[in-house]
DNA sequence: ACCTGAACACCGTTCAAGT
DNA sequence: ACCTGAACACCGTTCAAGT
């Protein structure tokens, strides 16, 4: 593809995330890699101490354009909570606009996590501020903290299980502002002990 | 491990999702999984074709404890939807208890879903299953044909995203009980044209 | 029918050598 | 600094031979 004359690991992960969509993640292979580049494999390993340092700096972009990114601009954007939340679900369901695999990287990611320690620590460290944003944002809303705490966390494993789901059993048409106007109707919370939660 | 004189097929299965769980997803190696079992390589291949046929025999398996088993011992019970919801979420949550992989197991199955089609079509009539019987509970419930639609997909999600977030960013409390009433109670549903939905 | 043991093939990784 | 080319190592797969 269009490449300068010295490759950067930018351009090797491009590469990466192009495999894994169109092909699978079996795809992510250094000869692969090196063909789609026009390299040899030496050059490869000049870059990368293996593949799985690549694949931590493919988690490493992820984490950026999937998660801290979308937080910044949904920030500057300064809507109110309801607004903001309907276009979370939004950009979630518009899978293939994404130019860094989308569903597709989401699964491969949390896959390579289980059997990776330093790629486990990256998807803890995404989900996390995910759910501190979340939580902020329903505090925002009135809801109070362990209320807030617990839709978050429900409405961050919705976004996440839509983003695998999309395209699979063919999704019936979604009903979001309903689905988000309910996430934010505080609820009666009560505590195993009987007593009032909040 | 516990072996009679001749291995079967179950004894295999049995073996990779040990090997998933307790070393992650690249331990499904066939020298690992012969060492586990006392025999040498050949074997594996007078079982299985190649690796990806265990995998697929490992997907039809989680097919059947994690969506057809779980659907019909809800029916079974013949609980009211929002107590089956309730242990539905129960179920998810209480991950480690079972025994064909849990969470690392739907992690690693939609990683190889990407790769694979055959996966992919067990997967997919896996979704569909779960779907049409989470759309049925919620029409038992009285919600509209397309409203419980809506519900039944944005439900299915938050249990397959609940079940990648077990264990990892340590969840918040959740108030399952106050989530499924909301999920229960009807919103008022408009198209995108403006008439109304149902 | 079920498994052994050795061979082969593929792809990840290394490294001395080039520019 | 960045890459080539050849070598090596590992593990998936095959297969003739054993019981």
């Amino acid at each position: 593809m269009a490449q300068r004359d010295t490759l950067t690991p930018q351009d090797w992960i491009k590469a990466a995330f192009r495999l894994l969509t169109s092909t699978g993640p079996t795809a992510i292979r250094v000869d692969l890699l090196c063909r789609e580049l026009g390299v040899t494999k030496g050059s490869f390993y000049w870059h990368f101490a293996d593949l799985a340092a690549l694949r931590a700096q493919m988690v490493a972009h992820w984490r950026r354009v999937a998660t801290s990114d979308v937080i910044a601009a949904m920030t500057s954007a300064e809507l109110a909570p309801r607004e903001l939340f309907i276009r979370l679900f939004e950009t979630v369901l518009s899978q293939p606009a994404r130019d860094y695999g989308g569903a597709m990287a989401e699964a491969a990611i949390r896959h390579w996590a289980a059997g990776d320690e330093a790629v486990q620590a990256v998807v803890r460290e995404a989900d996390t501020e995910r759910l501190a944003f979340l939580t902020l944002q329903l505090r925002g809303a009135g809801l109070s903290g362990p209320e807030a705490r617990s839709r978050a966390a429900l409405l961050l494993a919705t976004l996440i299980g839509l983003e695998q789901l999309t395209g699979e059993p063919a999704l019936p048409r979604l009903d979001i502002p309903g689905f988000v106007d309910a996430m934010l109707t505080p609820a009666r919370m009560v505590d195993a002990t009987g007593g009032a939660f909040a």
